[in-house]
Formats: C-alpha cells, sequence, structure tokens
DNA sequence: CAATTTATGTCAACCGGTTAACATACCCGG
DNA sequence: CCGGGTATGTTAACCGGTTGACATAAATTG
C-alpha cells in the first residue's frame, strides 16, 4: 500500500503539500495540485483511514446493535440505515445480539474499543444503568433510557389502538394478541397496553401470548398459537406484534381450517416486505421504517457534532387495509 | 477516554509495562499485573483498537458487500457471517450495492481506504478486471472471478436439476423458471442452464422469465408472473430463483385461482425462513448457507494469514419437499 | 517599490498504542 | 559470590496521517 510519503516522493513535493491536497487547505497552486492528483492516481494511492481516525478521534464509523438482521424488519431497518449513514459519510459495523444481554455488552464494549462515533441500539436487553455509563453517543431504537438518552420509536400505543379497532369494526367477539416478551422494557409493549385498555373498554374477551424472552424462532410462533386456538377455539381476531407472526398465524389458521378472513380476522404489524408479498396480503400496522432508520442516523450526527437533539421522537404509524382483516 | 498513559500513571508503572500486561509478553510480575487491571478498571479503560490497528497494519474488520440486507437470503446470510466472524475476532462492515456497480465500486474504495483485512463479495456488479486488481483478500459469493480468487458456492447445477427433476416427477408438461438477470455473471445462473438441459432432454416445453439486473423489486416478480400465465395459461409448473419468489409465485396463482399444488406446483430455491412459514409450505431447492457463510470467513482468515486455500469451494445442495411440489 | 498574497517547504509534535534495545536491580541456586 | 532468570523502567522509533509554526520566495497589488 502506498503512503502519503510514496505520493510526496513521485509528484515532487512535500508531505505537507500532499496533505493540503488532500484536505483542501492552505493555498494550493493548480500545477501542484495536478502534479499530486497524477501522482496518486498512478499509485492507486487512498489514504488509510485509519490513520485519519486516530489522529482526528473521528472514525465515521456507526455501531448498529439488533437482535438479528435475519429477521426482516431489522433487515430492512439495517438496509436503510446503512444507505442513509454511507451518504451521510458514516459506515455501519453490524451486530447481532439474539437479544442476549452478555453478548450486547460485549458488542457494547467492542464499539468503544473501535472508537466508533455512535451506536444506534435495537436491543436493549441491559439494565439502564449500563447505557448511562455509555459517554459515547447513543440513540435507542423504540425505547425510553433516560432524560439523556435520544429515542426514535413510532406510536405504539396508537398502533396498538387502530388494530384492535379495526378487529372489533370488523365483528371479532373474542381476541388475542400475540406480542414478543413484556419484560424487556420496550416501547412496542404500549401495543399490548392499547389492546388491553380497548379490549376492557367494549368488555371483549381477550387474551395475550407472550413469546420466550431471547425469541425470533419462528417455529416457536406456531406452537404457541396452535396451543391458543387448542385452548381456546373461539378466538376470532387475532393481533400480532410482527407480519412474521402473523404469516404464522395464517399458516396455523390453515392447518386449523379455519380461513381468513372469514373466520379469523389476523392483523400484524410494520409491513414489511414480506406482508404484501403473501395471500391474501396481511393487514398490517405500518411503521415508518425509512424514516425511523434516517432520522436515527441523523441524531447520531446531531449529538456526534454537539447539536442539541430531541429525546423524543415518535412518529405516526399508519393503518393498511389489506387482505386479513 | 482514558489512554494507556493514564492507566500507567494510576498504577504507578511504566506505558511499558501495561503495554506488556495487555499483550502478555515479556515478563510480568503477579502484582504489577494485579494492579495495571485494577488501574484499568478504576478509569474503565479499554484500548483504542484503531491505535493497534495502525501499528499492526491489520484492523481485524471484514467488509461484506450484498446487494440489500433487506433481501431475507442476504439478510439471514449477513447474520451468520457477522455471528461466525465475531467469534473469531473479525468486525463486520456491512455495504449494501443495490447490484449497482459504481457503488459497488465505491464501496470496494471506502473498504479498502479502512483497511479492512478482506472482503466478502456477494454483490459483483463489475468487471472481472477490477477484482483482480484487488491487492486485499478477497472471497467471491457464488461467482467465479478468476483462479486467484476463492469463491463459495453451492452446487448450482444440481440445485436446478433437482428442482426440474421434481416438476416433472411431479408430473408438469409445461414448466417456467424465474431467475435474476443471466446478464450478470453468478454461479447461480447454472441452474437456468441445468434446467433447459433437462427439459429439453425431457422434450417438455419450457420458458424462462429473466427479472430485471438491478432488482429485487418484489412487486415486479408478481408482475412478470401474471404475464407469463396470460401468456402460457398452460404452464403448470414453476422453478423460481428464491423463496421469496416462490412466494410471490403463489400469490399470482391464488389471484388467478389456480391451486397449488395441484393446478401448478411450485419449487423455491435457498429455503429462507419464510419459505416454511408460508402455507403451504414451499417446496425448495437448500442451500447451506450457514456453511457457506462460516466457510467464506475461513477463507478470508485463510487469506489474510498467507495459508493456502482452495478456490472452488462448492457445498452440496438439497431438496426439501413441502408443500408446494 | 513596499506590502500583501500566494505557494511551497522544513520541522516537529501529535493521535494512542507497540516494540526493540538497553539498563538496572532483585532473587535464587549452585 | 557469580550467573541467569525475573521484573521493571527509560528511551526512542514506528504505524500513516494532520497540523501549526516558521521560513522562503515568487507573484500581485496599490
Amino acid at each position: 500500500m502506498p503512503t502519503i510519503k510514496d505520493v510526496a516522493k513521485r509528484a515532487g513535493v512535500s508531505v505537507t503539500t500532499v496533505s493540503r491536497v488532500l484536505n483542501n487547505r492552505g493555498y494550493i497552486g493548480e500545477t501542484t495540485r495536478k502534479k499530486v492528483y497524477k501522482a496518486m492516481e498512478e499509485l492507486d494511492y487512498q489514504p488509510n483511514e485509519v490513520a485519519r481516525s486516530l489522529f482526528r478521534k473521528k472514525s465515521n464509523i456507526i455501531g448498529l446493535i439488533v437482535p438479528t438482521v435475519a429477521h426482516p424488519f431489522f433487515g430492512e431497518m439495517t438496509s436503510y440505515i446503512e444507505t442513509y449513514a454511507y451518504s451521510r459519510g458514516y459506515k455501519v459495523l453490524i451486530c447481532n445480539s439474539q437479544l442476549d444481554s452478555s453478548k450486547e455488552q460485549e458488542y457494547i464494549w467492542m464499539l468503544r474499543r473501535n472508537q466508533v462515533d455512535g451506536i444506534i441500539m435495537a436491543s436493549h436487553t441491559l439494565d439502564v444503568e449500563e447505557y448511562k455509563k455509555l459517554e459515547l453517543p447513543v440513540v435507542a431504537f423504540d425505547r425510553f433510557i433516560s432524560k439523556k438518552i435520544p429515542y426514535v420509536t413510532s406510536d405504539n400505543y396508537r398502533g396498538g389502538k387502530l388494530a384492535v379497532e379495526l378487529l372489533l369494526e370488523r365483528g371479532c367477539t373474542k381476541i388475542a394478541h400475540m406480542c414478543g416478551s413484556l419484560h424487556l422494557d420496550m416501547l412496542a409493549n404500549q401495543r399490548h397496553r392499547a389492546f388491553m385498555d380497548v379490549a376492557e373498554e367494549r368488555k371483549v374477551p381477550y387474551f395475550t401470548v407472550e413469546t420466550d424472552i431471547n425469541v425470533f424462532e419462528v417455529k416457536k410462533y406456531e406452537e404457541l398459537l396452535l396451543d391458543l386456538f387448542i385452548e381456546h377455539p373461539e378466538v376470532d381476531g387475532l393481533f400480532l406484534n410482527s407480519d412474521i407472526m402473523a404469516v404464522a398465524a395464517m399458516k396455523v389458521c390453515s392447518k386449523l381450517g379455519k380461513r381468513v378472513p372469514e373466520d379469523v380476522k389476523i392483523i400484524g404489524y410494520d409491513d414489511v416486505s414480506i406482508a404484501s408479498l403473501v395471500s391474501p396480503e396481511i393487514t398490517t400496522i405500518r411503521q415508518p421504517l425509512e424514516q425511523m432508520s434516517r432520522l436515527s442516523v441523523r441524531l447520531i450526527e446531531g449529538l456526534v457534532n454537539k447539536k442539541p437533539v430531541s429525546v423524543e421522537n415518535c412518529l405516526p404509524v399508519e393503518l393498511v387495509r389489506r387482505g386479513t382483516a
């Protein structure tokens, strides 16, 4: 790998001059500039960003911790985040925590050792205190940690409300909500809050199916839903916390000979691309994932540049009526 | 952020001693070691990996270029790669090229500037020459570039063969294959080769549906398949190059009132998790994605450590019989 | 023509570690 | 008591850039 010295030698100028060309500072003559560019080209030179990062104390790298990028929601989110971050001059180090808190802690340490400029946390299994200790810019995705740590979310309560209301509007009389662990302190739990509030207010019997703490195992979804229908065959409305769960629900219904939406109405969440790909298409609550992703990056940028940023960033959700409810 | 100097001062030892503790080299007394660890803990010190990378000329970062991590196949792959890489001491910088060659080129430059130890390329839209120029360790995913560049793939020809043979075994009389651009020089194109070979040998009429060069747009899949059925309503067997396409195919069939598998048999490819989640479950050709991912990382490691590695790495595929064929 | 402005160079320090070379000193065993 | 292993320190160079201070000289400008 050629270094700046090689470039200087080849162009017949000093290292300082090359650096000045590279960073566009100070006076540089046109001919010199051309000479330097030519030398760079001939040597196929590219500045060593590691050296630059060291000096500048800025790596232009964002750490992104997700449960797993294999889950379509986080896959899409990661794609949006990386694409936008790149357009802003940032690179993304990806971390799959599997919702395992010791892994999450290790990743945080690793990111710190690697001098990332900030961390977007879409997995939070640690105690609040651990996050507060971080002197790094941190943006939480879908979780409130403290008044100091900005977070991005969408209107989960409203999402939950819209979902149940749709089920009731469609005439459901016994409904269930399947969600992730309610022990993890995530704002997504507000969907369940809304679900219960509305169900109770309308005096509709309801059930809750909580998945394991550390699981995106789709097989598990099926089992749990099967159990639900075995215990409560009269359930005729299902609110699922993700579209993936909704797909699983459709399968379980089909297995049990229940027609969707005739016998059972199903409403998912997120509006990932698979939701509109299956048949019937899944009625769902759409989170503005692209906007949320971009906003996360902008918040990190704001923190990095010591600009004031708003702590609470809640974007609206939208009911997408399709075939399953 | 505390530096090694702060630790030295606090522990009352020299910087060299701290470094020796950190790197476990030379003689260190037990009491000194303890003092140093204690100081590190008290200061919450972590060594600056940027500085270390600079000195060692090794970043322990792998660049991963995929078309988009939003596609389940690449999402799952990325998850496997990152998890395995992390267990081997590597971090992963993720790049979504969108199958856009100028973006791909930019990402390659970026990765080089950032001194990654190697690149796993699962998107290759550039001319072969561009890749050969790279002095970096590169592993290609599903593409043969040159005898110098190791690649990981699975037995695409066999996969294609298994797929068509299954369709024929199931009695299909008019079949079609939907695949990505055949202009991108990917080993996945061998599936189409096999498809045609078998169809011709068995004298079964067949059609090819080629998607656009730069697309994972699922809407497009539907349109193309709809067009296919409008032009050739007698098609009764569909081989799709991904499970996502297969899901789209099921939807199109359902729209047209064709039952799967009774009227149309469908076989997908990859066996991503969604394949066994929809109903009916998708019959598919399984690529050993986890093994392929791990192998890619090991190849990078081998190249980094100047160990001899085999150029051709083709893993077996497997027919997974499920509900759609 | 003097004063600026422009253009470039030299030199050294710095970012935060790592490492080789060399010095010193203690402890232990033969 | 000498020699070698153990333990630690000092110093300086290095990784590949960046930057400020300062010097020099040519080109512009008023």
